[in-house]
DNA sequence: CGGATTTGACCTGCGC
DNA sequence: GCGCAGGTCAAATCCG
């Protein structure tokens, strides 16, 4: 017999052909369903025995065929309806977001002079969005493309996204005016002006600027921000290493001896982008050779691979915070304008799980020891104002603690667990001497840093892959008090645990958690049992043991303790079988096999995956309460490993967030425990999504699973940005009261939504 | 051999 | 105008 199979492929949108003239394999790919469809040809030369035999199982195949396709395409239908509902969502977010986007515009220019009088409407748009470069922000946008997602319904992207409608604040300390071009509201950030108009390569009076001449018109370069609103972050951190893993490729292009420091000081520029104007100066501390002082400027104008965002985000957040200060004002210089609210000139905020404490240094001239600290400095009267995170902490313990407790005020109360008890307050400084920085970033080796065998949740390793992770592991380090390599005696951590876990508060919010995915019906039930304020309708694996956990405001921490974890683990893109209760695959957006055929028996197994009890998954699921709040804290700990955690994203209910479920998928390995479980963050939300509240757009590992601790990095980012520090403020209050009138009734209604959601994707 | 680094020369801005 | 310091360039060198 000749089998003579080639592929083809067959799209259900092409009416005209028909399947039966499909010859050999047809492959039918849309979005993530890959079905196969095998037929064989037959022969005029086979006995009629055969030929019978033969087309009896061509038959049989055909009409499997059919009914494959037919599912396919029900399922295609399936997802074009779901399509065409976010579309809609989408657009109604669009229509929103232009609407307070024109209110806004049209309140300022009345009291306000115009700075870009020039800009079309759209560009103004543009103009407002505050990026956290969190991967390619708006604000690093070109203008056109901006404009285009502003207009555009479709477009989605892939990378990581966050972006900050400015409008609301959202207590991040950036107060960039919202007439404010983007030079001016975000200097650091990639200016559309300076390559569409090449204004910067011209002072006040058109001249043509020498330095910019000399780069041969190099549009992004660093040098045409506008040189009065750039601004630098440098971040001292504890190194052995010449310079730190950030993520991002960068080329050294000189070297100097700085006056007043023995140590050369060396010049890199980012190679991601060709021309991306991103510099940095790397210098070790005179007083202190252990630190390194890293000196970033500029905005990437491209995309971030996902390991870079974190120190981008945090060093862009960080500038803007520093230039919507000296926006603010017209005196020039920051020390001045930053806004103060103490008498010591000191003031902070919280951007990107930091804390950034900006002091007036004509006052302070060494930095305060906070944590993590932070200070506006000039070196030289018109130098470029630069803040400083200090990433070294000399804190003591006292003055960390008191900032620690700051930190938890931008999370619920009931998990501020480090101000209730004092047998949690660790030694702190003597965590960070030691420990103060991420392991990654001590790598000198960046790109040989990453290995899949040490992505182990709970074990002391992160990899290079995410050094969102590793600012994350540093953020758990620094404000969790436990180092992942700490030297802190697993006695001391599990008296921590043990006082935690002590606090009744936390096994009602746990047993709530643990009812929501564990007991099939008792979740309303269970978790009206719940005192917190607040509602946590989490789910968390099954085989969480609720009489061993510890809870922190923090979604991850790891121990010495679990040292020991397994180093052998293959990749944790990989699903076990055998405990994975949700495979890739039962997705509609699947990448795993994406490009790649499925058999039939793949696909029998992703519908009985879609027909299970949803109540009985170990998916973790983003509940939406009508108000402001992001909760995502809570671990589990086992066998002296902390394992597991869970996540609750809020938005408002009242706004195109309704129904806006966040699913947080968890994906077991064989390996599970000792192997992190993964996870995907499915959102129904795509990129663009500028919401009407002004406040995030988000499309985070979209479709890909991911090892746990880069969710939870991103979670944290989420978190600091979305919280409401006040939880007297109305929104909480209301949201408060709506709870605890009728807990059950509520949590219902949200767990149809979850549910509803899971079943329509 | 190609990319990254080194390093001396050069440019620019600023104060005197 | 000169000197100084910071920053950049680019040829030479190194290295995998």
């Amino acid at each position: 017999m000749e089998n003579k199979n080639k592929a083809e492929y067959y799209s259900p949108d092409d009416e005209d052909r028909d399947i039966d003239d499909q010859e050999n394999i047809i492959v039918h790919q849309r979005g993530a369903v890959n079905v196969m469809v095998k037929r064989e040809r037959s022969s005029p030369e086979h006995n009629s025995m055969a030929s019978t035999s033969t087309h009896k199982e061509q038959d049989d195949q055909l009409a499997s065929a059919k009914v494959e396709m037919r599912e396919v395409m029900e399922e295609n239908q399936r997802l074009r309806m779901h399509l065409d509902r976010m579309m809609k969502e989408y657009r109604n977010l669009q229509n929103q977001f232009h609407d307070i986007v024109k209110k806004e515009t049209d309140q300022k220019s009345s009291s306000t002079v115009n700075t870009s009088t020039h800009h079309d409407e759209s560009d103004q748009e543009a103009d407002q969005l505050v990026s956290l470069s969190l991967g390619r922000t708006t604000s690093d946008m070109k203008k056109d493309e901006l404009s285009k997602i502003l207009k555009k319904d479709k477009g989605h992207d892939d990378e990581g996204v966050i972006i900050i409608n400015n409008n609301k604040s959202l207590d991040l300390g950036l107060d960039c005016k919202f007439e404010s071009t983007p030079t001016e509201c975000s200097p650091v950030n990639y200016s559309p002006e300076n390559s569409l108009d090449d204004q910067a390569n011209k002072d006040e009076n058109g001249n043509q600027n020498p330095k910019t001449m000399r780069n041969n018109g190099d549009g992004d370069d660093v040098s045409q921000q506008n040189p009065t609103k750039r601004a630098r972050v440098s971040v001292r951190v504890r190194c052995d290493a010449p310079t730190m893993n950030d993520g991002c490729q960068w080329r050294k292009y000189g070297q100097k001896i700085a006056k007043g420091n023995p140590c050369p000081r060396a010049y890199y520029r980012c190679t991601v982008a060709p021309n991306c104007p991103v510099r940095k100066q790397v210098q070790r501390c005179a007083e202190d050779m252990s630190i390194l002082i890293t000196t970033y400027e500029g905005t990437h104008n491209h995309t971030l691979p996902l390991s870079a965002t974190a120190m981008a985000s945090t060093t862009s957040a960080a500038a803007s915070m520093l230039l919507s200060g000296s926006s603010s004002s017209s005196d020039p210089n920051p020390q001045v304008t930053a806004t103060t609210t103490t008498p010591t000139s000191t003031t902070s905020a919280n951007i990107n799980g930091f804390n950034f404490y900006l002091s007036d240094t004509s006052k302070h001239n060494k930095s305060p020891y906070y944590f993590p600290n932070s200070s506006i400095s000039t070196s030289a009267p018109n130098s470029l104002p630069t803040i400083t995170l200090d990433l070294t902490s000399t804190s003591s313990s006292s003055s960390s603690l008191y900032h620690l407790n700051r930190m938890s005020h931008n999370f619920p109360p009931r998990y501020n667990y480090n101000n209730n008890n004092s047998s949690t307050n660790l030694n702190f400084s003597s965590v960070l001497e030691s420990n103060s920085l991420p392991i990654s970033w001590t790598n000198n080796y960046p790109n040989q840093a990453y290995n899949k065998n040490n992505q182990n949740f709970g074990s002391l390793t992160f990899s290079s892959r995410s050094s969102q992770a590793n600012i994350f592991q540093s953020y758990l380090q620094k404000n969790n008090n436990i180092s992942t390599q700490s030297s802190l005696p697993p006695e001391t951590i599990a008296a921590a645990t043990k006082a935690i876990t002590s606090d009744p508060n936390f096994h009602s919010a746990l047993a709530a958690a643990l009812t929501s995915i564990i007991g099939n019906s008792g979740i309303e039930n269970k978790s009206s049992h719940v005192t917190e304020p607040f509602p946590i309708l989490s789910s968390l694996p099954s085989s969480s043991n609720p009489n061993k956990c510890s809870s922190s405001f923090l979604n991850k921490q790891t121990s010495s303790a679990s040292a020991n974890n397994n180093n052998n683990s293959n990749s944790t893109q990989q699903p076990g079988n055998n405990s994975m209760l949700f495979s890739s695959s039962s997705l509609p957006f699947s990448t795993s096999n994406k490009g790649k055929s499925t058999s039939p028996s793949d696909r029998a197994a992703t519908r009985e995956h879609k027909a299970r009890d949803l109540s009985s998954e170990p998916y973790l699921t983003a509940l939406f309460p009508p108000y402001r709040w992001l909760q995502c804290r809570l671990q589990l700990e086992r066998d002296n490993n902390i394992m597991l955690w869970n996540a609750v994203i809020f938005g408002p209910d009242d706004t195109p967030w309704d129904g806006g479920t966040f699913k947080l998928t968890l994906q077991f390995s064989e390996d599970y425990p000792n192997k992190p479980p993964t996870v995907r963050f499915v959102s129904r939300m795509f990129h663009p999504n500028i919401y009407a509240d002004g406040s995030i757009c988000l499309d985070i590992l979209q479709n890909q699973w991911s090892p746990i601790y880069d969710v939870a990095a991103i979670l944290t980012s989420i978190q600091s940005l979305l919280c409401d520090p006040n939880p007297n403020s109305p929104a909480n209050s209301e949201a408060a009261r709506m709870f605890s009138e009728n807990k059950r009734e509520y949590n219902r209604r949200v767990r149809e939504i979850v549910e509803q959601s899971w079943t329509a994707d």
